[in-house]
RNA sequence: GCGCCCGUAGCUCAGCUGGAUAGAGCUUCGGCCUCCGAAGCCGAAGGUCAGAGGUUCGAAUCCUCUCGGGCGUACCA
């Protein structure tokens, strides 16, 4: 409790060659007269730019300079008295540069008995002591879940997997937006115009239906909002009322309707507390604010100003009317989760419209001198966008409506998988399981590919094309190299036999799989599931362009059981860094 | 007005926190299925990294300004 919550700094999985080289580079740099810590700190040894220098660079301008000597001079001079061994073959000087290489059976060896031992960062790791909290998705009840709530829920699902694939303890939260303002409109709405049999036949569209209609009217009649006040204060009351038998049947049906899309993308959850359930926790929350001193009075509202810290707008936590906001919730739920799980990271999956709104909930919490203020991490993502007739980018919009429900795009998609599958693969049994696993990875895919903070651009041309740096393109890879698996027929030979000698020639491959484990790593600490699914882009391209010139099964009985291993580590792979996405692997498509 | 985000090939984007000749995919064009899956592979074409200054050995990356686009700006979430 007393911990202060910090950035993660979680051991770095350097693979076993990394450490080897990065001992013998501290050695030599010793030996050459500098301190160890200077040198420790000095040591950056990166990715090449370019993969024909090496495995592994080392720009020696600092280290240079604490020796003074020119760089060039001080590269030749480190570089010379680096001494092969079995794992280590070379390091040249370039320049100011110093590429390091690998032995390729080393290299091998090392990635591939560690992938098919499950080993970390290609398996799962020992818990790295970390405790993570991750909200995502949380979808406002009784509206429909579109394609606007896919973001927040791809992402977070793959992070919630990133996070457990590393190590941490993580709590996927369903901040459900059960309470509030929007609530009351509906309800207002139904009462109004609603119809008891309309609503049991199809709850989630009639409701919505309603709210379209509330919106349309309320601009002409202000009254409705005050209305809607009114009962947003007969909920919050607390007493069992009308309007607190509609919430609960609203909730419940919403529930239900949302496991659609969740079973569909694979996601789940560790808790759903939505914003109600913070409704007994704010009074406290609220004299916690008190006690610290920060609250103010203004307008008749109660406020926080964050002037100081940078802040234009006061972050409102009570209203004139004395009902709550969106922040008196999201700060009792901090409060909640700082006591309940004591998280390093409480990581926000929330569109970059609201960045304002997580400033002024840290911003609250700074000035309360709350420890949990360094937990709490907004992470933004963009908007998803869709052409208009003049072909310009704008928010989501069907070919008919405004909001689209997100089974119909998956739907959609499904079918066009079908029509691939139909002309690619007749004779492909389950068909129907693929076609749904191909159609949906391709949604999610799409949208987990580029950075979040980009807007998604989401035109079916691209989606119908499955072609490129796609979800299917991935899912082919293994498809193709189960194909070989099944085709071998004999079991995978076991590490222990292999002669990994016999994989000089994949390096690439071996390379690109090396970058596993620091990939998943930046995706954490950046909450980027984009780095992961780049890294399993490269690998695909890497596998489909060795398997071109290098067959396995026809190739003489050693190199053959080395090809083997290596097809079965790659598709283990894929598939381990496709599952962290919330995308399956069939064997067949 | 103020604040934040984005601007890299015709289009959609990478570029691992300041390093070597700026890379992919789509599109276009040209090749590759008697050979483990062509949803694939190989090649070609395509660039004033929005613009101008600055910081330094070195800038797409950091700072300042300008331009363009988006989002947000107290009783919604």
């Amino acid at each position: 409790m007393k911990d202060r919550p910090c950035r993660a700094t979680v051991f770095s999985p350097m693979s076993e060659l990394h450490r080897h080289l990065r001992l013998k580079a501290l050695s030599v740099l010793q030996s050459m007269g500098l301190p160890e810590a200077a040198a420790e700190a000095a040591l950056r040894l990166e990715p090449p730019k370019n993969k024909d220098h090496g495995d592994v660079a080392l720009g020696t301008f600092a280290l240079a300079k604490l020796v003074g000597k020119t760089p060039p001079q001080f590269a030749a001079e480190f570089a010379q008295q680096i001494v092969a061994d079995g794992v280590l073959a070379s390091a040249a000087a370039a320049g100011p540069f110093v590429n390091f290489k690998f032995q390729r059976a080393a290299l091998a060896k090392d990635v591939l008995t560690m992938v098919m031992r499950g080993a970390a960062p290609y398996g799962i790791a020992a818990s790295n002591g970390q405790v993570v909290v991750i909200d995502y998705s949380s979808p406002n009840i009784a509206k429909p879940f579109h394609i606007g709530h896919m973001r927040s829920t791809v992402i977070g699902g793959a992070l919630r997997r990133i996070h457990r694939h590393l190590g941490a303890t993580v709590h996927g939260i369903n901040h459900l937006g059960d309470w509030g303002m929007p609530f009351a409109k509906m309800m207002t709405a139904y009462m109004h115009w609603g119809d008891e049999t309309e609503l049991a036949k199809a709850p989630m569209r009639y409701m919505f239906e309603l709210y379209k209609r509330y919106s349309k009217e309320a601009k002409d009649n202000p009254a409705l909002d005050d209305e809607a006040a009114k009962h947003f204060q007969a909920l919050e009351s607390g007493v069992d009322n009308q309007e607190r038998r509609m919430w609960q049947f609203l909730r419940d049906e919403s529930l239900k309707a949302f496991q659609g899309p969740y079973d569909r993308l694979a996601v789940t959850f560790d808790a759903i507390t939505g914003e109600s359930f913070f409704e007994d926790k704010m009074e406290a929350a609220m004299q916690r604010v008190v006690q610290s001193g920060v609250l103010e009075l203004s307008d008749g509202a109660e406020v926080v100003w964050l002037k100081e810290l940078g802040i234009k707008e006061p972050c409102l936590l009570r209203k004139r009317d004395g009902t709550t906001l969106y922040h008196t919730r999201d700060l009792a739920a901090a409060f909640y989760r700082e006591s309940t799980y004591h998280p390093n990271r409480i990581l926000y999956v929330v569109g970059a419209e609201q960045k304002l709104h997580f400033d002024q909930l840290k911003g609250v919490l700074t000035r309360m001198k709350e420890p949990i203020a360094l937990a709490v991490e907004h992470v933004p993502f963009g908007l998803v966008l869709s052409k208009n007739p003049e072909s310009k980018w704008e928010k989501f919009a069907s070919r008919a409506g405004n909001a689209v429900f997100l089974d119909e795009i998956l739907d959609e998609a499904v079918q066009k998988v079908r029509q691939v599958i139909a002309e690619k693969n007749p004779e492909l049994e389950d068909k129907e399981k693929v076609a749904e696993q191909v159609g949906v990875s391709a949604i999610i895919f799409n949208d987990l590919k580029n950075s979040r903070i980009k807007d998604v651009k989401f035109d079916w041309e691209t989606m119908l094309n499955f072609e490129g740096e796609t979800g299917p393109y991935v899912q082919y890879a293994c498809a193709r190299l189960s194909g070989i698996l099944r085709k071998a027929e004999q079991a995978v030979p076991d590490a222990s036999k292999i002669d990994f000698a016999q994989l000089a020639d994949a390096e690439r491959v071996l390379l690109t799989m090396l970058d596993f484990g620091s990939a998943v790593q930046r995706a954490a600490e950046q909450s980027e599931p984009s780095i992961v699914t780049a890294q399993v882009i490269a690998l695909a391209g890497e596998i489909h362009s060795y398997l071109r010139d290098h067959h396995v099964l026809g190739a003489e009985p050693a190199v053959r059981d080395a090809r083997l291993l290596l097809v079965d580590a790659a598709r283990r792979l894929l598939t381990t860094g496709l599952s962290l996405l919330g995308i399956p692997a069939p064997e067949r498509m």
